[in-house]
DNA sequence: CTTGTCTGTCACAGAACTGTTACGGGGGCG
DNA sequence: CGCCCCCGTAACAGTTCTGTGACAGACAAG
């Protein structure tokens, strides 16, 4: 995922007119915008630059918008982004193989620019708390975002909020390592000014909460690059 | 670097006979084959279209074959591709002044057309994995990026940060050979001033982490060059 | 207002990492 | 055979990075 400051929206679009349209658009509202003309291109430059956002159009040459979808899904960087399906079909079974396939909203045409860009603010905003629904967990501990609790081998574990973020971020993704910047990003929020040593402090307590029964740690450091868990 | 399924190769020699004789040869082994008859040619067309393996003969017009691969190399279409000089020199000499300026292979006059095509399919696999974000993997070692995670035959390894991105670059280009300058240009970054026994010293730290266990040595030296893998 | 919890920052000690140097072994070449 | 260059490695001193305890401010609840 870009680290950037502003989110890289990566537009698919086969009709260079729909392109040109919303990468102007997109810029003015002040994000960055690639675009791709096909699926396999699109797939491509999702590996490659790792966007935010991708709006994907249904028809499209060489590759579906609904296969490019999959394969995007299923990469590392696509698992990353939310991906927007933008289409001429309104039917409901549509709406659901695209949403099937990993998408995570779904646009129908005719569509104002403005309620294309609210999409992408509303996703961006949805790409960075924890996914969704389902409890996490790893190993012996579980974290359940809606309940906002957290066990390790079935005892109940009391964490302050910014801690319960922290190991919501670890544990979302298994084995990553995290930067201190992306963490900051990530729990804190973007357009934040803090100090990253305060991350460190917060793994410090973490550790001590999840450690407390004399358990072993379960966040790894790696020096020189950030902290992991699994 | 071209995505179309058949890998397209830039054939490079002053002699029409050459030129015929591997385009041919080349073309029926399945890929598709564009040439150039001297040096500003092949640079030239490694910019417009992008091969993924360029033939460089040693002795050109107009712009050696030891500086159309240095320019080659510099460019950013050339980096994607691989570099096979084909010379009549056999002395060891040339060969490291070969690989010094960035060749990736070296073939020695007289070849057969058989050779060729093979060292060609080599390089073809070397060339591969490193486009995707995936697991980068080598005989029993395994590295994965995200993770930050280094194991040989399942076993968990223990690297620095240095010695994790050297591996890192090592392990991406199977078969390369890496100068000293190179190593410290992708590994510490540009515009570094540092001794480049530097490098000899954590070739050799890898190495003892690599080969803890007794195992054998996957880092091979090239005398008078540099460093290389697989 | 008081109290307790949570948060960001700082300081410091210890651990890990790094670049350099020096020495010895080995191979190529005259 | 001897010289010279190249390479592997151990040792070292300096630097950077990390874990932790302490502390004051923010904030909400009582």
């Amino acid at each position: 995922m870009a680290q950037d400051a502003a989110p890289l929206v990566l537009v698919v679009d086969d009709e260079p007119a729909q392109l040109a349209l919303l990468s102007y658009n997109l810029k003015a509202a002040g994000f960055r915008v690639s675009t791709a003309k096909d699926g396999e291109e699109a797939v491509l430059a999702v590996a490659e630059q790792g966007p935010d956002i991708v709006l994907l159009d249904w028809m499209l040459p060489r590759l579906s918008g609904l296969e490019a979808c999959r394969q995007i899904k299923a990469s590392p960087q696509g698992r990353e982004a939310a991906v927007i399906m933008v289409s001429a079909r309104s039917e409901e079974s549509d709406r659901v193989r695209g949403l099937d396939t990993g998408a995570d909203d779904y646009i129908v045409k005719p569509y104002s620019v403005a309620e294309v860009i609210a999409r992408v603010r509303a996703n961006l905003r949805r790409l960075r708390p924890i996914a969704a629904g389902q409890v996490l967990e790893m190993g012996d501990i579980q974290l359940d975002p809606v309940a906002h609790r957290v066990t390790r081998a079935g005892e109940n574990l009391h964490l302050g909020p910014t801690e319960f973020r922290l190991l919501a971020a670890l544990i979302e993704r298994p084995g990553k390592v995290w930067t201190r910047e992306a963490l900051l990003d990530r729990v804190w929020g973007r357009d934040i000014y803090i100090d990253t040593r305060t991350v460190d402090v917060h793994v410090g307590r973490l550790r001590k909460v999840l450690c407390a029964s004399g358990r072993e740690d379960p966040i790894r450091t790696v020096r020189g690059a950030g902290y992991a868990m699994g």
